[in-house]
DNA sequence: AAACTATGATAAATTTAAATTATTGTAATG
DNA sequence: CATTACAATAATTTAAATTTATCATAGTTT
């Protein structure tokens, strides 16, 4: 038995395909069929069960594919010691960013990373938070920036920051006139959210304690991104919350109808998220360190109330 | 980077002599030289310092030999796996038994397990407490039976049962017309002892609650085994306890000698201990079933207390 | 200090194993 | 029924592991 016949074996109970496992391996299919036959040789079983269309695991193929994972991991954890023994930080580093974070954190942080850390080659990527849960769990990313506490058994998490929920009101809002607005002055039908899939909508969700029940609105219009639902907002179509970073940067105009909360202020915690096995542990404190340092000039609020981001 | 390569290493590292350890895998010892150079030049790092002799570790080397445990561990549990799958109980098993247990115990089970399991080539070996720790630790031993609990991190426990200790004590004895005898009975000054390093002793000891002073003794022997104790003890050179097995087999007039204490009578806890690592779990799942069904006939006893089997 | 011994490194040759190209076999799909 | 998709197999090439033989070096003995 040997690694790279445990590899070949995640490749192939990834993909369901011999040939498509056999180009993520970078060898060719008859590779893959003579080794894979080999490991089930040795072990006297079979992994997998060819006569199904795509093909499938065993019951033991299922329990050698997540054990074959953990060789796997430990084994990568090795060029890790060394890394770390080293002081080397470097190498391919995979992370995933939710999209209500992604363009306001990314500028801010990634420039003074690279420079500083020369030798990663970051690859980023924006995804929902159900998105990064899976591709942590499946080891295709290495950590993700996201909201939490997630509470999910695979996963660790450390805090970089805490980020306010502001308000945005325009001027024809029953609001409008609120110096400071309350959590409690919140209506969940007169505000405009992020679409499905957005932990920052399940988080305004939750801040309202209510569910939007669609029966009498005029519209059903749900936007993907931060910056539209500000300009549906300047509309007159309702008003809408923004993170705290989100308003940094908005002109004049816009940022004269903004409304802090009353203390404690509704937040949202993000943290650095990345699988248990701890996998690449030096760049993920490479990131922590120089994000929470860059957020420390930016964000100052002590008083604040965590918001779950989580559905339900 | 291979589990061979990695299985080579463990074994220079465990014998710090390339020749010995190129012996233990049936290898010559160039074949060890080129591929654990293989390895550090893959790892740009060295694993070991030639420069000493015996041949030394360097420090990312201990790091990386601790990991290339972890994964031969986990890579040895694939043929669990499968073994399991198929219900099969066989391979060699090395198991360790203390010496206060191993004459009374062994016999008992042996027959009925290598019956009840043909294929399982078992290994024994009669060591103390102290040396079964080690060689768990170090994976030279898959399991052990003795007396618990050792509170060891890496090693867990399942109990087999509870054997109670009994008085053996001579007619000429200050206690000899006691019918049950009490722990409080008990004076380590008049007792005969095992050597040191038996955990039989330390429980004993721990059981009187006072050290042996060795100061006003007229003698100092201590026996290695407890049938030479229960010699001395009818030479009247002191009472002694016995563990409850060792007082089945003895003639009518030993057995006339057994005092039983009051309830609940001290005992010792005898459990069947393994690597937290859980390899080869089947086979240690088959003698825990054995030993316990066939301990049920033979001890029957509720309310006791457990002596401690450690020092101090 | 010279000779000896133990022990690991190196070289060359051999054996074994992995990977490739080309081809065949076999289900599912239209 | 022909086509397509996909894995198995065969033959060959390439690469890697292992062995035998030899050398280098450090410590030990005489």
């Amino acid at each position: 038995m040997t690694i790279t016949q445990l590899y070949y074996v995640l490749a192939i109970a990834e993909h369901k395909n011999f040939t498509k496992a056999a180009e993520k391996c970078f060898v060719t299919q008859p590779t893959l069929s003579t080794q894979v036959q080999k490991l089930e040789d040795e072990l006297d079983v079979q992994i997998f069960d060819r006569s199904k269309k795509p093909i499938e695991l065993t019951d033991v193929g299922r329990k050698i594919v997540q054990q074959a994972k953990n060789i796997v991991d430990e084994s990568d954890r090795i060029q890790d010691i060394v890394d770390q023994q080293k002081g080397f930080i470097g190498g391919e580093f995979k992370i995933g960013i939710i999209p209500t974070i992604m363009p306001t954190l990314l500028p801010m942080f990634l420039k003074s990373f690279i420079k500083k850390y020369p030798k990663v080659k970051l690859k980023i990527e924006e995804l929902t938070t159900e998105e990064i849960i899976a591709r942590i769990a499946d080891g295709h990313l290495d950590a993700a920036i996201a909201a939490t506490p997630l509470e999910h058994d695979n996963i660790k998490e450390r805090v970089l920051y805490y980020e306010p929920f502001v308000g945005y009101i325009p001027n024809d809002h029953r609001l409008k006139d609120k110096k400071k607005i309350d959590v409690s002055d919140l209506d969940i039908n007169d505000m405009l959210l992020l679409e499905d899939g957005h932990c920052f909508r399940d988080g305004v969700i939750n801040l309202c304690k209510a569910f939007k029940t669609h029966e009498d609105d005029q519209f059903q219009l749900e936007s993907g991104s931060i910056e539209t639902l500000v300009k549906l907002s300047n509309e007159g179509l309702g008003m809408t919350l923004l993170p705290y970073l989100n308003t940094l940067d908005l002109n004049e105009k816009m940022s004269s109808q903004l409304h802090h909360f009353n203390e404690p202020s509704p937040a949202r915690e993000v943290s650095i998220i990345y699988h248990k096995n701890e996998l690449k542990m030096q760049i993920i404190d490479a990131l922590h360190d120089v994000i929470s340092g860059i957020i420390r000039g930016a964000i100052a609020f002590q008083n604040v109330e965590i918001i779950s981001p989580r559905a339900k």
